[in-house]
DNA sequence: CGACCTTTTGACCTTCGTCAACCTTAGTGG
DNA sequence: CCACTAAGGTTGACGAAGGTCAAAAGGTCG
């Protein structure tokens, strides 16, 4: 969903911290990465598990606002307020590495490269999430849900998982919360899906039946709204 | 609206380029300041006048992605993918000020600071964008909008405009597409403000009548979908 | 002045949020 | 091991918000 927590480009090779494997903090679900509003202290690299952001507004409203797997960076989204936007929760056993602040400085110092990267990384995020949000903002439930399972999908692939077969320890009220829609919604759109032999799901498991057909229903279906 | 076209923080004062008066670039409504898909060049600094910027994505719809006004900066978003990612049309008589990109890279190297600021310029706009547009994804079309001016009269202020009126460049059609809605909604919501004596709009000119109404409207209503 | 665009207003109909009931899964303690 | 509970998930009925279509009224520019 987002290259943000994608990172593919940071030439994280470089850095011992992330690939040597005493370096693991190990969470159970539920567990708290860390809190919204707390100081910036690094950033994480999820080794295996996964964790959703949620960001409570000044609202009260809490939002899901990432998802985050094995190979995803957490917390690029703290250095702009030297804070965390968002509490980030283990939602099964989650294992990371971290990466403090003042080893990241360091780096930067010494690797102009991956300084660069970053700064890339950010800057198309920026582009990828207005772009991607707006456009959202103008579909039906089901583009909605069928750009979230292709986005999902391509995800994995890219981590050398089956890009049709997958588990997410999302529930359906957070894939609602992620997407702006009420749980209702999102069950009955899958229950759509199904009937449609689009998607199958079981509880967390997914099997895309039609990948072509999701994709087109995300790029189509939608409400009008020109430039 | 966007922090990302409004870098405060940033010391641009240490850029001679952008305060030598002689070197602007004056656009007549309509000129493209550059167009989707070119290749990063550099940034602008917006002098006078207004832009939106325009992203057609790959199903062909246009979405205004972005509004700059005097003060903005223009462009940090093309970095990411060195290209520009959406067409920047003037919508009025507009003076920038250029800064290649070559000086910014001498820039970046002669003062750390300013490249840390403009990563964490651009990871606060991650957030930023985030958070607002997935409270928009779950907003009633009145309270876009009344966000959508709450956010502009907080604009102007900064700039040391009055906060409560002023003239937006945009027409409803481009103010519909960037907050995801048609332009009928949008007509009808703000002849809703002003029979409720919010907001008068007369053409492009506004003036906030209850600006504390208007920010109690943006947060409160809402549809739900918790987290 | 006339062509064209933007804006407004009205009538209609779809989508999806809301409320409510019910079912299923997972976790707990006897 | 099973009963109980709670959380998560599904399904149905209903209504409101807002998209769609249509038409008319301003505005702007040639």
């Amino acid at each position: 969903m987002s290259c943000l927590t994608l990172p593919l480009g940071l030439p994280l090779e470089d850095i011992p911290e992330l690939h040597e494997s005493q370096m693991f903090t190990l969470l159970r679900k539920g567990d708290a990465l860390f809190k919204q509003g707390m100081p910036f202290t690094g950033l994480f690299l999820v080794r295996s598990g996964s964790l959703k952001q949620v960001s409570t507004t000044s609202t009260d409203e809490s939002l899901v606002t990432a998802y985050a797997m094995p190979g995803d960076l957490v917390g690029l989204d703290a250095i702009g307020q030297n804070a965390y936007p968002g509490t980030t929760l283990a939602l099964e056993t989650t294992t990371v590495s971290v990466l403090p602040q003042e080893r990241l400085s360091e780096l930067g110092a010494q690797l102009p490269a991956l300084r660069q990267q970053l700064c890339r990384n950010l800057s198309q995020e920026v582009h990828n999430e207005r772009l991607m949000l707006r456009l959202l903002l103008r579909r039906t439930a089901e583009a909605r849900l069928a750009y979230f399972f292709v986005a999902m999908s391509e995800r994995f692939r890219r981590r050398g998982y089956s890009p049709l077969r997958f588990r997410l320890a999302l529930s359906r009220i957070d894939i609602g919360s992620y997407l702006g829609l009420t749980v209702e919604t999102v069950s009955r759109t899958l229950a759509r899906f199904h009937k449609q032999e689009l998607l199958r799901s079981s509880g967390r498991d997914f099997h895309i039946l039609d990948l072509e057909a999701l994709s087109r229903l995300a790029e189509a279906s939608g409400r009008r709204g020109g430039a």
